[in-house]
DNA sequence: GACTGTCTGTAGCGAACACTACAGTTATAG
DNA sequence: CTATAACTGTAGTGTTCGCTACAGACAGTC
């Protein structure tokens, strides 16, 4: 019965075993680095949090950048491949919207403080030495952006939407309020009230013509 | 022929006078701001943009926080004040928002570096120890959602809007995508683009009844 | 057993941060 | 003129930042 991972990921290679769960302590770092930001975030929190000492934390995980990167991925892997996903493969396009944005809004309150998306705000403020951090959010923002455009293409396609749709409008300004929604949960916004914010864009959608 | 203020701001009590002009300073000092945000524009970079040395820099503002919010204040003022009041002012509703929105888009891209609103995202990711320039800046978001708000109201009693209108829901997102616009600006939209966004958006309203 | 490689905690590196002590300068007040 | 008060540049302050040198601990390899 061959665990994928165990608590502490065991070692075959030489050399003395890491002695915490590095899964656990990309959780914690996930953590900090979600209610904080990028910068906020000093490396001596992370190690408070991940309850590891520098050195191990850069064995581990490099250094900040990197543990960053990583922790994204794993915030993109945990909290939206399934929205994204339930977006893309619900064959119909208003139920598929209307799906994904009502699981945006559960889970930009779903930390007990108000944070919003990582993507969209975890390095808003990011001096210029870490531009490759901001300039990897960006791409996921872009990839964001893609998803909308692809899956109203489809919509179109599958007669969800009239022939004559703005695809390229409407992908740009629902993605718009999906990254607008991130500034209004971090400022507190209740899972409520993005859902009417939600629902009430969902109004720029024309019915099946 | 009273000046309101002279290029060296002149002094009527004792001491050496200033010998820079204050605000041609904070002008500069809003430019840093903008692009950087508050935490990463350096007291320095602060100081070598406004031509002035530290001492001088705390003598007339006090501290960095101070500076950013009278910055902030300055920016309000000088972009936005405008905007605002067409927003207010402008009798016929559709037109009013449709004006403010073009005007935005305008604001957004009119530092020839992306970097969106201050207001927005100017303290996106500050460290807790910085938590009252980023609550002002919250109380500034707040105000901006009840202008929006306060306007639709003014359109239901105008009848530019039907009665049943659901305005807080219209209010909340308008200011979602206007918020959300910031994030896009940032992220190199074009003034086009933005105008496109907020063209769109203008489908919420709903026509005089 | 000796050898080797990786992880561990301690302790501290140089750099950058916001901010200021201080002495000198230049204005007004008496 | 003297005294006082505000601003000036130089040259720092203490703190925090991301990161690491180092020595000891612990594993597999021979």
């Amino acid at each position: 019965m061959p665990r994928e991972k165990s608590a502490i990921t065991p070692h075959r290679s030489k050399g003395r075993p890491r002695t915490f769960d590095r899964a656990a302590a990309l959780n914690r770092a996930l953590d900090v680095f979600w209610r904080r930001g990028y910068e906020p975030a000093s490396v001596a929190e992370l190690c408070m949090a991940m309850e590891v000492n520098p050195p191990s934390l850069y064995a581990a995980f490099g250094n900040k950048a990197q543990l960053f990167m990583e922790a994204v991925h794993h915030y993109e892997k945990v909290y939206w491949d399934a929205a994204w996903q339930l977006l893309e493969e619900e064959p119909d396009l208003h139920r598929a919207m209307a799906g994904f944005f009502r699981e945006a809004a559960r889970i930009l309150t779903s930390q007990d403080a108000p944070c919003g998306c990582m993507v969209v705000l975890g390095a808003a403020n990011v001096s210029p030495d870490a531009q490759d951090v901001n300039d990897a959010l960006k791409a996921l923002r872009r990839e964001g952006k893609d998803c909308f455009r692809h899956r109203l293409r489809k919509g179109v396609e599958d007669a969800d939407l009239p022939s004559g749709t703005d695809v390229e409008s409407l992908a740009l300004t629902l993605n718009t309020v999906f990254e607008g929604m991130s500034v209004q949960a971090r400022d507190g916004a209740s899972q409520a009230e993005l859902e009417r914010i939600a629902r009430t864009a969902m109004a720029l959608l024309p019915a099946r013509s």
